[in-house]
DNA sequence: CTAATAATGATAATGAATCTCATTATCAGA
DNA sequence: TCTGATAATGAGATTCATTATCATTATTAG
């Protein structure tokens, strides 16, 4: 299947190129109509879908609210706060060598790896020792 | 709040550690429906949302289809097959250190990893060159 | 045995994602 | 520049996994 370009879907792409963290489709579909771009959510999940499969995109899965996606163009773990509930990127780990290992190990063909860890982020940490903090004061 | 022990809690952590693989919610609760267990659905979501949280289970994000479960007590990492689209899990692999090494590079705290490589598993790829051979034997 | 309360079953409700289908936009070739 | 083939869209219905509700039952400490 040969695609067209639409300009639903190079907007879109252009969203998420621009955005420096991760989305869902709604919220997607929500920041568009604000930019007066005349567009349906069935349109944002398609074309989410695309983009992703022709890693244009990353698909990332959230563990608890469905998927999100960003713009990077390079490969790159997650960090999954488990307060306020953010994926969060980690950049500059990114151990591409597994995959030949997974490869082998398993007698199968590896395209990609996904890896999220799970924690609290430096913000949260921060929130938490501040009303430590003032419990401590009273 | 202290947990009482129900029957219903206690066969279905019986299911999952004697299951060699991945369940899904409605895997369970057919399989101990056939067991003779009376048990409702929502008692099947309610004890596994328990049980991953108290780390008596893990709980795997699959990418196309909800959550699956298993009751491995080490940490694993998992192989998502793109054509049959089951989770297997990759044995013998598990760097506990990247935990720390996030740690340190995001000033977060880390306390769990979860890792799924995408690709094709042994016996798709088997089925494949099958086909292969016998499309080319025409 | 009993009171407190955790857990359950049945089902309604929610929410993310997909499907349907009539209409519109894109694009290669005449 | 026109035109036909077909990819893409919008709007809403639909599906499916999961959670919420609430009356009832089971568990457990004392």
């Amino acid at each position: 299947m040969n695609h067209k370009q639409s300009r639903q879907r190079q907007r879109l792409l252009e969203v998420l190129k621009q955005h420096p963290g991760h989305l869902r489709a709604e919220e997607v579909y929500s920041m568009m109509k604000e930019k007066d771009d005349k567009i349906s959510l069935a349109t944002v999940y398609r074309n989410l879908n695309l983009l992703s499969s022709l890693n244009q995109i990353n698909r990332i899965d959230h563990p608890n609210a469905g998927s999100m996606y960003d713009g990077r163009d390079y490969p790159h773990y997650h960090l999954h706060c488990l307060r306020c509930d953010n994926l969060i990127d980690v950049p500059g780990l990114y151990l591409a060598e597994l995959n030949e290992t997974v490869s082998e190990r398993m007698n199968a063909k590896i395209f990609s790896q996904q890896m999220t860890f799970e924690g609290i982020c430096e913000e949260c940490l921060k929130k938490e020792s501040t009303q430590l903090q003032m419990s401590q004061d009273i």
